[in-house]
RNA sequence: GCCCAGGUAGCUCAGUUGGUAGAGCAGCGGAUUGAAAAUCCGCGUGUCGCUGGUUCGAUUCCGGCCCUGGGCA
Protein backbone atom coordinates (compact mmCIF):
# COMPACT_ATOMS: atom_id res chain seq x y z
CA UNK A 1 0.00 0.00 0.00
CA UNK A 2 1.55 3.88 -0.66
CA UNK A 3 2.02 5.66 2.00
CA UNK A 4 -0.90 7.82 2.89
CA UNK A 5 -0.97 11.17 2.67
CA UNK A 6 -3.75 14.51 3.78
CA UNK A 7 -4.96 16.71 0.83
CA UNK A 8 -7.17 19.93 1.53
CA UNK A 9 -8.10 21.09 -1.80
CA UNK A 10 -10.89 23.68 -3.23
CA UNK A 11 -11.42 26.67 -5.25
CA UNK A 12 -9.25 29.95 -4.23
CA UNK A 13 -10.59 31.85 -1.08
CA UNK A 14 -11.93 28.83 0.62
CA UNK A 15 -9.56 28.21 3.53
CA UNK A 16 -7.49 25.79 2.57
CA UNK A 17 -4.46 27.59 3.98
CA UNK A 18 -5.95 27.78 7.62
CA UNK A 19 -6.97 24.17 7.59
CA UNK A 20 -3.85 22.47 6.42
CA UNK A 21 -1.94 24.49 9.19
CA UNK A 22 -4.90 23.24 12.17
CA UNK A 23 -4.53 19.79 10.49
CA UNK A 24 -0.63 19.67 10.71
CA UNK A 25 -1.17 20.48 14.13
CA UNK A 26 -3.38 17.79 15.12
CA UNK A 27 -1.75 15.62 13.34
CA UNK A 28 1.33 16.25 13.88
CA UNK A 29 2.27 17.19 10.11
CA UNK A 30 3.73 19.54 7.59
CA UNK A 31 2.57 21.44 4.62
CA UNK A 32 3.44 21.07 1.84
CA UNK A 33 2.03 23.91 -1.03
CA UNK A 34 0.53 22.48 -4.37
CA UNK A 35 -0.23 25.86 -5.93
CA UNK A 36 1.81 26.70 -8.86
CA UNK A 37 2.00 30.58 -7.97
CA UNK A 38 3.05 30.31 -4.68
CA UNK A 39 5.61 28.52 -5.43
CA UNK A 40 7.16 32.10 -6.86
CA UNK A 41 9.15 34.38 -4.71
CA UNK A 42 7.90 38.18 -4.31
CA UNK A 43 4.62 37.32 -4.74
CA UNK A 44 2.90 37.37 -1.88
CA UNK A 45 0.26 39.42 -1.96
CA UNK A 46 -1.01 38.25 -5.21
CA UNK A 47 -1.27 34.71 -4.59
CA UNK A 48 -1.97 35.19 -1.06
CA UNK A 49 0.71 32.84 -0.03
CA UNK A 50 0.40 32.31 4.04
CA UNK A 51 2.00 34.88 6.26
CA UNK A 52 4.88 33.68 8.83
CA UNK A 53 1.78 34.40 11.50
CA UNK A 54 -0.51 32.30 9.44
CA UNK A 55 1.86 29.46 9.52
CA UNK A 56 1.79 29.44 13.09
CA UNK A 57 5.05 27.68 13.03
CA UNK A 58 4.50 25.01 10.93
CA UNK A 59 6.90 23.95 8.59
CA UNK A 60 5.54 24.96 4.71
CA UNK A 61 7.23 22.96 1.73
CA UNK A 62 7.44 23.84 -1.88
CA UNK A 63 6.31 27.87 -1.30
CA UNK A 64 8.16 30.87 -2.58
CA UNK A 65 11.16 28.71 -4.22
CA UNK A 66 11.34 29.20 -7.58
CA UNK A 67 12.27 32.74 -9.40
CA UNK A 68 9.38 34.61 -10.93
CA UNK A 69 11.36 34.60 -13.90
CA UNK A 70 12.03 30.70 -14.22
CA UNK A 71 9.15 28.84 -15.93
CA UNK A 72 8.03 25.97 -13.40
CA UNK A 73 6.60 22.96 -14.70
CA UNK A 74 4.35 20.43 -13.03
CA UNK A 75 7.28 17.83 -14.26
CA UNK A 76 9.66 19.60 -11.60
CA UNK A 77 7.05 20.17 -9.02
CA UNK A 78 6.26 16.48 -9.12
CA UNK A 79 9.84 16.02 -8.61
CA UNK A 80 10.55 18.10 -6.28
CA UNK A 81 7.35 17.61 -3.95
CA UNK A 82 7.85 14.19 -3.74
CA UNK A 83 11.01 14.50 -1.98
CA UNK A 84 9.63 16.97 0.43
CA UNK A 85 6.71 14.24 1.14
CA UNK A 86 9.21 11.65 1.02
CA UNK A 87 11.04 12.97 3.43
CA UNK A 88 8.52 14.64 5.86
CA UNK A 89 7.09 10.59 5.82
CA UNK A 90 10.65 9.43 6.67
CA UNK A 91 10.82 11.81 9.48
CA UNK A 92 7.53 10.47 10.96
CA UNK A 93 5.18 13.22 10.51
CA UNK A 94 1.84 13.79 8.25
CA UNK A 95 2.25 15.09 4.89
CA UNK A 96 0.07 17.71 4.34
CA UNK A 97 -0.70 19.19 0.96
CA UNK A 98 -2.69 22.29 0.33
CA UNK A 99 -3.37 24.24 -2.42
CA UNK A 100 -5.98 24.73 -5.48
CA UNK A 101 -3.88 23.05 -8.28
CA UNK A 102 -5.34 20.19 -9.50
CA UNK A 103 -3.08 19.15 -11.80
CA UNK A 104 0.05 19.08 -9.75
CA UNK A 105 -2.05 17.22 -6.90
CA UNK A 106 -3.28 14.64 -8.85
CA UNK A 107 0.47 14.18 -10.47
CA UNK A 108 2.25 13.87 -7.61
CA UNK A 109 -0.24 11.26 -5.92
CA UNK A 110 -0.19 9.49 -9.11
CA UNK A 111 3.41 9.41 -9.16
CA UNK A 112 3.35 10.33 -13.01
CA UNK A 113 6.52 10.96 -15.00
CA UNK A 114 6.72 13.03 -17.30
CA UNK A 115 8.11 12.81 -20.77
CA UNK A 116 12.41 13.17 -20.56
CA UNK A 117 12.99 15.98 -22.90
CA UNK A 118 13.84 19.67 -22.29
CA UNK A 119 11.18 21.25 -23.91
CA UNK A 120 13.84 24.11 -24.65
CA UNK A 121 14.94 22.06 -27.71
CA UNK A 122 13.43 24.11 -30.20
CA UNK A 123 10.76 21.74 -31.47
CA UNK A 124 8.03 23.60 -29.76
CA UNK A 125 9.03 27.16 -31.27
CA UNK A 126 9.33 25.65 -34.12
CA UNK A 127 5.86 24.12 -34.36
CA UNK A 128 4.43 26.85 -32.54
CA UNK A 129 5.59 28.98 -35.46
CA UNK A 130 3.46 26.45 -37.77
CA UNK A 131 0.51 27.27 -35.51
CA UNK A 132 0.63 31.00 -35.55
CA UNK A 133 1.29 30.85 -39.25
CA UNK A 134 -2.48 29.20 -39.85
CA UNK A 135 -0.72 25.61 -39.87
CA UNK A 136 -3.02 24.57 -36.75
CA UNK A 137 -5.10 21.85 -38.90
CA UNK A 138 -2.15 21.16 -40.76
CA UNK A 139 -0.68 20.00 -37.33
CA UNK A 140 -4.02 18.24 -36.23
CA UNK A 141 -3.88 16.10 -39.80
CA UNK A 142 0.02 15.64 -38.86
CA UNK A 143 -0.81 14.20 -35.38
CA UNK A 144 -3.82 12.02 -37.13
CA UNK A 145 -1.18 10.22 -39.58
CA UNK A 146 1.44 9.91 -36.30
CA UNK A 147 -1.44 9.05 -33.39
CA UNK A 148 -5.23 8.83 -34.64
CA UNK A 149 -6.15 8.13 -30.96
CA UNK A 150 -4.53 11.42 -29.57
CA UNK A 151 -5.54 13.13 -33.13
CA UNK A 152 -9.45 12.03 -31.95
CA UNK A 153 -9.39 13.00 -28.44
CA UNK A 154 -8.08 16.44 -28.76
CA UNK A 155 -10.24 19.27 -30.58
CA UNK A 156 -8.72 20.84 -33.46
CA UNK A 157 -8.41 24.20 -31.68
CA UNK A 158 -6.74 22.84 -28.70
CA UNK A 159 -3.49 24.14 -30.21
CA UNK A 160 -1.10 23.43 -26.78
CA UNK A 161 -2.20 20.08 -26.85
CA UNK A 162 -1.59 19.09 -30.05
CA UNK A 163 1.30 20.65 -30.13
CA UNK A 164 2.99 18.87 -26.76
CA UNK A 165 1.51 15.63 -28.18
CA UNK A 166 3.78 16.38 -31.84
CA UNK A 167 6.54 17.86 -29.77
CA UNK A 168 7.00 14.43 -27.58
CA UNK A 169 6.77 12.50 -30.86
CA UNK A 170 9.11 14.10 -32.62
CA UNK A 171 11.75 14.39 -29.50
CA UNK A 172 11.35 10.71 -28.27
CA UNK A 173 9.90 8.66 -31.28
CA UNK A 174 6.95 8.12 -28.72
CA UNK A 175 3.26 8.70 -28.87
CA UNK A 176 2.03 10.86 -26.60
CA UNK A 177 -1.03 7.80 -26.20
CA UNK A 178 1.67 5.44 -25.39
CA UNK A 179 3.38 7.31 -22.95
CA UNK A 180 0.38 8.03 -21.13
CA UNK A 181 -0.83 4.35 -21.38
CA UNK A 182 3.02 3.88 -19.85
CA UNK A 183 2.30 6.38 -16.82
CA UNK A 184 -1.27 4.74 -15.94
CA UNK A 185 0.07 1.76 -15.53
CA UNK A 186 2.14 3.43 -12.51
CA UNK A 187 0.90 2.59 -9.56
CA UNK A 188 -0.27 5.41 -7.37
CA UNK A 189 2.90 7.00 -5.25
CA UNK A 190 0.80 7.65 -2.30
CA UNK A 191 -2.76 7.22 -0.91
CA UNK A 192 -4.60 10.60 -0.87
CA UNK A 193 -7.10 11.32 1.88
CA UNK A 194 -8.60 14.17 -0.21
CA UNK A 195 -10.80 17.12 1.72
CA UNK A 196 -12.18 19.67 -0.97
CA UNK A 197 -13.49 22.77 0.12
CA UNK A 198 -16.27 24.98 -0.83
CA UNK A 199 -18.90 26.56 -0.18
CA UNK A 200 -22.54 25.47 -0.20
CA UNK A 201 -24.05 28.08 -2.13
CA UNK A 202 -21.67 29.68 -5.18
CA UNK A 203 -22.59 33.19 -4.37
CA UNK A 204 -21.09 33.16 -1.22
CA UNK A 205 -17.67 32.11 -2.62
CA UNK A 206 -17.69 34.36 -5.06
CA UNK A 207 -18.34 37.43 -2.77
CA UNK A 208 -15.39 35.69 -0.84
CA UNK A 209 -13.14 36.02 -3.53
CA UNK A 210 -14.33 39.61 -4.26
CA UNK A 211 -13.52 40.74 -0.94
CA UNK A 212 -10.03 39.50 -1.29
CA UNK A 213 -9.25 41.15 -4.18
CA UNK A 214 -10.16 44.14 -2.38
CA UNK A 215 -8.05 43.08 0.63
CA UNK A 216 -4.67 42.70 -2.10
CA UNK A 217 -5.34 45.92 -3.19
CA UNK A 218 -4.98 47.39 0.03
CA UNK A 219 -2.22 45.12 0.73
CA UNK A 220 -0.34 46.69 -1.88
CA UNK A 221 -0.54 44.59 -5.06
CA UNK A 222 -0.27 47.27 -7.65
CA UNK A 223 3.39 48.12 -5.72
CA UNK A 224 4.00 44.33 -5.67
CA UNK A 225 3.83 43.69 -9.21
CA UNK A 226 5.80 47.18 -9.75
CA UNK A 227 8.36 45.33 -8.06
CA UNK A 228 8.74 43.00 -9.87
CA UNK A 229 8.26 44.54 -13.30
CA UNK A 230 11.36 46.64 -11.92
CA UNK A 231 13.42 43.69 -10.90
CA UNK A 232 13.38 42.69 -14.52
CA UNK A 233 10.49 39.86 -14.23
CA UNK A 234 9.90 39.74 -17.96
CA UNK A 235 5.72 41.10 -18.61
CA UNK A 236 4.91 37.55 -20.19
CA UNK A 237 6.50 34.79 -18.11
CA UNK A 238 4.61 32.41 -16.84
CA UNK A 239 4.56 33.99 -13.00
CA UNK A 240 3.25 36.95 -14.39
CA UNK A 241 0.08 35.49 -16.38
CA UNK A 242 -1.26 35.09 -12.91
CA UNK A 243 -4.63 36.20 -12.37
CA UNK A 244 -4.19 39.71 -10.53
CA UNK A 245 -0.47 40.34 -11.82
CA UNK A 246 -1.29 39.93 -15.44
CA UNK A 247 -4.02 42.74 -14.64
CA UNK A 248 -2.28 44.94 -12.77
CA UNK A 249 0.48 44.61 -15.77
CA UNK A 250 -1.39 45.91 -18.13
CA UNK A 251 -2.88 48.91 -16.39
CA UNK A 252 0.04 49.87 -14.83
CA UNK A 253 1.65 49.63 -18.54
CA UNK A 254 -1.13 51.84 -20.23
CA UNK A 255 -1.62 54.22 -16.97
CA UNK A 256 -5.34 53.01 -16.69
CA UNK A 257 -7.92 52.49 -13.91
CA UNK A 258 -6.78 50.41 -11.25
CA UNK A 259 -9.91 50.12 -9.93
CA UNK A 260 -11.30 48.89 -13.39
CA UNK A 261 -8.13 46.60 -13.22
CA UNK A 262 -9.02 45.22 -9.52
CA UNK A 263 -12.94 44.22 -10.94
CA UNK A 264 -11.31 42.23 -13.91
CA UNK A 265 -9.06 40.81 -11.69
CA UNK A 266 -12.41 39.31 -9.55
CA UNK A 267 -13.75 38.59 -12.41
CA UNK A 268 -11.10 36.42 -13.78
CA UNK A 269 -10.93 34.98 -10.05
CA UNK A 270 -14.29 34.11 -10.23
CA UNK A 271 -13.90 32.45 -13.39
CA UNK A 272 -10.88 30.18 -12.07
CA UNK A 273 -12.67 28.91 -8.90
CA UNK A 274 -15.09 27.60 -11.48
CA UNK A 275 -12.30 25.78 -13.23
CA UNK A 276 -10.82 24.75 -10.31
CA UNK A 277 -14.13 23.24 -8.92
CA UNK A 278 -14.97 21.38 -12.26
CA UNK A 279 -11.12 19.52 -12.18
CA UNK A 280 -11.79 18.78 -8.11
CA UNK A 281 -15.65 17.23 -8.92
CA UNK A 282 -13.84 14.65 -10.68
CA UNK A 283 -12.23 13.12 -7.91
CA UNK A 284 -15.43 10.77 -6.44
CA UNK A 285 -13.40 9.77 -3.33
CA UNK A 286 -13.04 12.74 -2.24
CA UNK A 287 -14.51 14.22 1.46
CA UNK A 288 -16.20 17.31 0.23
CA UNK A 289 -17.02 20.34 2.97
CA UNK A 290 -19.44 22.40 1.86
CA UNK A 291 -19.13 25.92 4.15
CA UNK A 292 -22.03 27.88 4.76
CA UNK A 293 -22.27 31.93 4.65
CA UNK A 294 -20.49 32.23 7.47
CA UNK A 295 -18.25 29.28 8.05
CA UNK A 296 -17.78 28.17 11.62
CA UNK A 297 -13.81 27.21 11.62
CA UNK A 298 -14.12 24.66 14.72
CA UNK A 299 -16.85 22.46 13.19
CA UNK A 300 -14.54 22.57 9.46
CA UNK A 301 -11.73 21.03 11.76
CA UNK A 302 -13.99 18.52 13.44
CA UNK A 303 -15.40 17.46 10.39
CA UNK A 304 -12.12 17.51 8.65
CA UNK A 305 -10.34 14.96 11.38
CA UNK A 306 -13.54 13.01 11.52
CA UNK A 307 -13.22 12.00 8.07
CA UNK A 308 -9.41 11.15 8.55
CA UNK A 309 -10.05 9.79 11.48
CA UNK A 310 -12.12 6.84 9.38
CA UNK A 311 -9.32 6.99 6.51
CA UNK A 312 -6.82 5.42 9.34
CA UNK A 313 -4.91 9.13 9.88
CA UNK A 314 -4.84 10.51 13.57
C1' G B 1 -44.51 71.69 -22.86
C1' C B 2 -42.63 70.72 -27.96
C1' C B 3 -39.04 68.15 -31.31
C1' C B 4 -35.63 64.07 -32.21
C1' A B 5 -33.52 59.30 -30.98
C1' G B 6 -34.12 54.94 -28.40
C1' G B 7 -36.66 51.01 -25.15
C1' U B 8 -35.09 43.28 -27.82
C1' A B 9 -31.00 37.97 -23.07
C1' G B 10 -27.84 39.75 -16.73
C1' C B 11 -24.88 43.89 -19.91
C1' U B 12 -23.75 46.22 -24.88
C1' C B 13 -26.28 45.84 -29.20
C1' A B 14 -27.96 43.43 -34.14
C1' G B 15 -32.40 41.74 -36.57
C1' U B 16 -37.23 40.37 -38.40
C1' U B 17 -39.58 43.51 -46.69
C1' G B 18 -45.34 40.73 -40.73
C1' G B 19 -44.68 33.77 -39.76
C1' U B 20 -42.88 34.55 -31.58
C1' A B 21 -35.44 36.42 -32.54
C1' G B 22 -29.15 36.25 -32.47
C1' A B 23 -24.00 38.07 -31.67
C1' G B 24 -20.13 39.61 -28.19
C1' C B 25 -19.37 39.83 -23.05
C1' A B 26 -21.27 37.81 -18.40
C1' G B 27 -23.30 33.06 -16.64
C1' C B 28 -23.56 27.57 -16.56
C1' G B 29 -21.34 22.76 -17.86
C1' G B 30 -17.09 19.87 -19.56
C1' A B 31 -11.89 18.87 -20.72
C1' U B 32 -7.01 18.98 -18.72
C1' U B 33 -0.22 13.82 -18.58
C1' G B 34 6.43 19.36 -18.81
C1' A B 35 2.62 27.04 -19.62
C1' A B 36 -2.54 24.66 -15.57
C1' A B 37 -4.09 31.29 -11.68
C1' A B 38 -2.60 28.70 -18.38
C1' U B 39 -5.32 26.73 -22.42
C1' C B 40 -9.37 24.34 -25.19
C1' C B 41 -14.58 22.83 -26.05
C1' G B 42 -20.05 22.90 -25.47
C1' C B 43 -24.79 25.37 -23.88
C1' G B 44 -29.16 30.98 -25.34
C1' U B 45 -31.08 31.59 -20.24
C1' G B 46 -36.20 36.35 -23.73
C1' U B 47 -44.08 38.66 -21.59
C1' C B 48 -38.87 41.87 -28.23
C1' G B 49 -41.53 48.75 -22.62
C1' C B 50 -47.19 48.70 -21.79
C1' U B 51 -51.86 48.94 -24.19
C1' G B 52 -55.36 49.15 -28.10
C1' G B 53 -55.95 48.71 -33.61
C1' U B 54 -55.07 46.52 -38.61
C1' U B 55 -54.09 41.28 -39.91
C1' C B 56 -55.22 34.31 -40.55
C1' G B 57 -50.86 35.92 -37.73
C1' A B 58 -47.64 41.82 -34.73
C1' U B 59 -41.53 41.99 -31.50
C1' U B 60 -41.98 44.06 -36.66
C1' C B 61 -47.14 48.34 -39.39
C1' C B 62 -50.56 52.32 -37.04
C1' G B 63 -52.55 55.04 -32.51
C1' G B 64 -52.19 56.08 -27.35
C1' C B 65 -49.49 55.77 -22.85
C1' C B 66 -44.98 54.99 -19.83
C1' C B 67 -39.63 55.25 -19.37
C1' U B 68 -34.47 56.86 -20.88
C1' G B 69 -31.04 60.11 -23.50
C1' G B 70 -30.27 64.58 -26.44
C1' G B 71 -32.15 69.26 -28.36
C1' C B 72 -35.62 73.58 -28.30
C1' A B 73 -38.18 76.37 -25.00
Amino acid sequence: MPPKIVVVCGPTATGKTKLGVALAKALGGEVVSADSMQIYRNMAIGTACPSEEEREGIPHHMMAIADPGDNYSVARYVEEAAACVDDILARGKVPILVGGTGQYIDSLCAGRTFSAFRPESGQRERLQKMAAQGGLPGLWEDLQKIDPEAAEKLHPNDERRIIRALEIWYETGKTITQHNRETQAIPPRYEACTITLTYADRADLYARIDRRVDVMMEMGLVEEVKALLASGVPAHCTAMQAIGYKEMTDAVANNGDLQAAAEEVKLRSRQYAKRQLTWFRRNREAHWIYLPKEPDFTSVLRDSTEFLREKGLG
